[in-house]
DNA sequence: AATGATATATCATTTTGTGATATATCGGAG
DNA sequence: CTCCGATATATCACAAAATGATATATCATT
């Protein structure tokens, strides 16, 4: 993340994750599970992400957090973020499905 | 890209590009001018990406290329590809606007 | 012939992502 | 009550991806 442009795809799936709260284990779980196995977030990936979404401030600790569990949710930065982001994703759908709608082989 | 799992933004916007013949230069200011400049693919990013997606036979040099034009199209194989990673998005974007909505503030 | 846009290319660096590994706790089976 | 697998967080060292800077050449226009 160059400071707040595009997300990649790790960080979309975490942000969407985080839109209620939740601890990194669950984020991790609920990934694999929404996209069948098709993608995996390991811990080294997101817990390396949640840290600096932390300092871009997208995300925060939610207080029914124990030592054990760490919850986080998103913040309303983080959640205006992910809108833009939604919108930017559904163009760049529209782009690639006219594109092959008009260069059909 | 790890072979052909899913495909980064960037990679994403080029193959959409490359669903008609184009050039690289073209490619670049294609992605510019339809993403309104919130998306840019420097030379140094698009010519590297190029090279792997063609080793990785997702596109392949177009007949009309000349010594100063080198023109690319999306192999069937790529097509293939760029429509899976289509789904992929549009389930990662229904995914987060679930969350949203949910997790209203 | 000079200039700016077009066009491709690569190097060195930064940014991102990840496999492996470590550590600790919790809940249940035995 | 202890062993064990699942839960949970964390980091290191490395690999993969992306990019800024730069180089080079051609084309069109002035």
């Amino acid at each position: 993340m160059k400071s707040l442009e595009q997300l990649t795809d790790s960080v979309f799936y975490i942000m969407a994750a985080l839109t209620e709260p939740r601890h990194g284990y669950a984020v991790m779980s609920l990934i694999e599970e929404t996209t069948e196995g098709a993608f995996v977030v390991g811990p080294a990936s997101l817990y390396t992400i949640i840290k600096k979404l932390v300092v871009e401030q997208l995300i925060q600790l939610h207080d029914d957090s124990d030592s054990r569990r760490k919850v986080y949710v998103l913040t309303d930065k983080g959640r205006e973020i992910l809108l833009e982001d939604i919108e930017r994703r559904k163009t760049m759908i529209h782009l690639a499905e006219q594109g092959l709608q008009r260069g059909q082989k």
